[in-house]
DNA sequence: GCGACAG
DNA sequence: ATCTTGTCGC
């Protein structure tokens, strides 16, 4: 099986931005989804400059509790470039989510999905690779313009791209910093503005985010007390 | 040529 | 992403 572990090994960025466009044609922005039970937060962590950690993080979507987890550690194989960002983060991410016993229905990633400048951000990358439906969810801009958010939790405006509406800027909660929304793949915007806001509570990231970042930033090892256990 | 630029 | 505590405001 394709496995960009290796075959992403010594990738130069003019090659990697090829496999962006070829990839990019795969990614699909309709609803192709199963029953929605369960969804998983992504999100990769540093150690240090060479070391990347992944975590997942499977949540009921009734009650938003934690069911499963998994982390994965490897060396990081190449240097932040905006746009490239998948190419840093897939790796451990797939490596986390093959150590998960239950396979979520829908991944919300950390990023973007195709509000890219290629349409094919971590989260589209990481549902191209993985054949799971995947949302973007990415705390800052990467691509696109938009006007003002209305201060409403829910409200939220079209980002555009080239005429085209590639996400949405989605206040997930009243003075707050929107959090910038696209589809990954398999779902659509609003459908993934709808799973969005699903996930959220009381604060500015939906749990699966926050649950995710909590394990993968290393501090709060507190939050693993409350997971579940494994077998 | 001059900015902008997910995590 | 990461370095880092308390503090101002709804």
């Amino acid at each position: 099986m394709y496995d960009p572990t290796s075959d992403w090994k010594d990738l130069t960025p003019q090659q990697a931005i090829q496999l962006q466009q070829q990839s990019a044609s795969q990614v699909i922005t309709r609803d192709d989804l199963p029953t929605i039970t369960t969804v998983a937060g992504v999100d990769v962590g540093f150690e240090n400059r060479d070391i990347a950690r992944a975590a997942i993080v499977v949540l009921r979507l009734a009650d938003l509790k934690p069911i499963d987890y998994a982390i994965a550690r490897q060396p990081v194989p190449m240097p932040y470039i905006p746009g490239l960002l998948s190419f840093r983060e897939c790796p451990v991410i797939l490596e986390a989510l093959a150590k998960l016993d239950r396979k979520p229905d829908l991944l919300l990633c950390d990023g973007q999905g195709i509000a890219h400048p290629r349409r094919l951000g971590v989260a589209s990358h990481t549902g191209i690779l993985t054949g799971l439906p995947a949302i973007g969810v990415g705390k800052s801009r990467l691509t696109g313009t938009h006007g003002p958010v209305p201060d409403d939790k829910g409200a939220w405006v079209p980002l555009e791209d080239k005429g085209e509406t590639i996400g949405a800027v989605l206040r997930t909660r009243q003075g707050v910093k929107p959090l910038y929304i696209s589809p990954g793949h398999r779902i659509s915007l609003p459908t993934a503005i709808h799973y969005v806001m699903a996930c959220v509570t009381r604060y500015r990231l939906p749990e699966t985010t926050r649950w995710a970042d909590g394990i993968a930033s290393g501090r709060g090892w507190k939050w693993l007390d409350q997971l579940p256990e494994r077998r």
